[in-house]
DNA sequence: TATGAATGAGTATTCATTCAT
DNA sequence: GATGAATGAATACTCATTCAT
């Protein structure tokens, strides 16, 4: 019986794959915390216990590194998972639900988001995925907006603002909230937020 | 006959200071074009069209220049006084005036935003600073909501939400405007904005 | 039922010869084109079509590569065949015929002429087999000339002389004809210069 | 009296010069002995007595640096001058004294020939210089034995072979005379040489 | 035989900072 | 005040070589 070179080959590059995702996952970590720009590679090698050469079999530079980590972190589907829950189902119930599951997975992804926010200059790739989530997620949350729209549960309005003003304010809601946490804890401020966003703040005319 | 020593000195220090500050304002440019990482002590002083040892006779270090520029441009004032003509106009007439003159007044401070969103992790001076900005931001704001409350032209509610809903909500439009513009352009969407946040978007009870 | 070891051995090194042959050729090739120092080993075994691993199975070493590439392809034999032709031929008959071919001998290596001249730093054996190949080349033509001095058809002189003079100046030539060629054309130069070297370009005496 | 600015900063400009000098003679010693590829900027710094970083004050790149080396080495100047003196002299007699000198410039020159004969692929700069210094010198040479020629000195035949001849032959005698000395000395070489070149090596007719 | 993952020393280059003038 | 020469540590990246499979 022959030796199968297949399958010693795959299990090689099976190993390599578990190498490769455990060196973005480091770089995750340390790019978050310390910066794109102030890690150096030498560090990232140490954090991940490995010789600072090996990156550069694994990735054809630091900048393709940090493509890597983006892409592989990318919460897309965590994000449609999410939102696909909302359909059939009436905004006063589930919009605080959601709201605060987006505020949830945002913290999940707080490293990713610290990229976000301040590696958008490094590399091309940073704010274009990041534009491409908050397109995708505002665009699908705008869809469910218009339907309940349409079933007359919601009045007509400019469905692009609302949904807007919901998922930029969590966000930054979650950016400022590590930083320097606020009064208002976020469950309560997410419940007050749909509630103003639903009711509106004025007085009930007369 | 010597020149009066004090006169001289006067003449020198205003020369000295119209020299630090067009350092600072051509350090903010270049900060906010490159990023401070990646600006040279060189660059910068080249852009001055000074000798790079000339930045240290006006900064300690690059560091102290980036405090210096974050310090000279913070736009607090200009904050406060936008939000001091709030006082005794009611809401529905002045919210989207303020709103778009806050949106404006970020346009125009977009340098210094580029720093406050990228440079965070660079030197502990420009989180605070930005901190500093929006706490201060909303709180008067805040007043104003409750005074408002208070007079029965909003209804009760938890008026830091509101306040950081529309906040927020304009900071991000600003800071995704540049990068990405959407569909709805900023004036429309900032009036969308108030009529949302005022009327509520849910249909009226029937 | 067992293969013969034996057979198999044969076979296998049969293989390996090939191989260690193939990879010899390929790094003649890219060591002209590149230079030693900077070929990589990983690029001369993407150039072979192996892995960069097995170059170690075949050549202790990068440098014993080199050795291998200069002994195999060194044109001692050609040189000598070449050479051999003169025997018992005059002089005026056969000095353009030998340098001619010489010369076209000199471009059909052209890749190890390449190494000769500018990898002679790199490791000693490279300047060895150049001047093995020179010095026992001048010896055979040296001997030459001197049975041609004997047999009275050249007038007496110092041979090693004469026979560096038209070895040097077509090395040379050929050198710079690829780099650089000149309004002569090599066959037409060479004719020149051994009509020039046998009768020498003094105007007769009066 | 006010102080004279120029004057200093002529006089830093003065060390400046004198520093970027060393740098040049230090380097054109330390690739001639080493190679180019094989010298590290940190050898050539401490080899010059200078922090690495001083290195890139003065040169752009190492590339760069090896540019400054063969334009500022070239001897060119020493050739035409050399060259110039064979003007309205009878070949017999001035020719072995300008081979004689053409060798020890040769000599004098023997660390930038070194670059010349090795660093050709390092740098396109290189090759382009030695060419230049051939191409003039040859030029010069063949316009004196044209010369000659008219005068009836030497007989009419391909100026542009024996001019080559010649500088082709010193030239290598001179690169394989440091390497490995051979029987004949480098004078009688040269006499020798254009005794051949001259009378030619057949024998006398009938 | 053949692979390619893994190593760690080495390289050119950049940069904030200092200082003599 | 102003210059730019000089420093030396840090950085991204390359490469010859080894070795388990």
């Amino acid at each position: 019986m022959k030796p199968e070179p297949h399958r010693r080959a795959t299990w090689r590059d099976e190993k390599a794959e578990e190498r490769r995702q455990q060196l973005i996952d480091t770089a995750l970590q340390v790019f978050a915390r310390k910066g794109f720009d102030k890690t150096s590679v030498r560090e990232l090698a140490a954090a991940a216990g490995v010789a600072q050469g090996l990156m550069y079999h694994y990735f054809k530079s630091k900048d393709k590194l940090l493509e890597a980590v983006v892409e592989r972190h990318s919460f897309m589907p965590q994000l449609k998972t999410l939102l696909s829950t909302l359909h059939d189902e009436p905004a006063p119930k589930v919009l605080k639900v959601v709201g605060k599951q987006f505020f949830e997975l945002l913290g999940q992804k707080e490293s990713l988001m610290n990229i976000f926010f301040h590696e958008t200059q490094s590399h091309p790739i940073v704010p274009r995925i990041w534009r491409g989530i908050m397109n995708e997620g505002i665009s699908l949350f705008q869809n469910y907006l218009d339907e309940r729209v349409k079933l007359g549960e919601l009045r007509p309005h400019n469905t692009d603002v609302s949904a807007r003003t919901l998922a930029y304010t969590i966000v930054l809601l979650r950016g400022t909230a590590t930083a320097f946490p606020h009064r208002t804890r976020a469950d309560e401020f997410i419940s007050h937020l749909v509630d103003n966003t639903l009711s509106g703040i004025a007085a009930p005319a007369g």
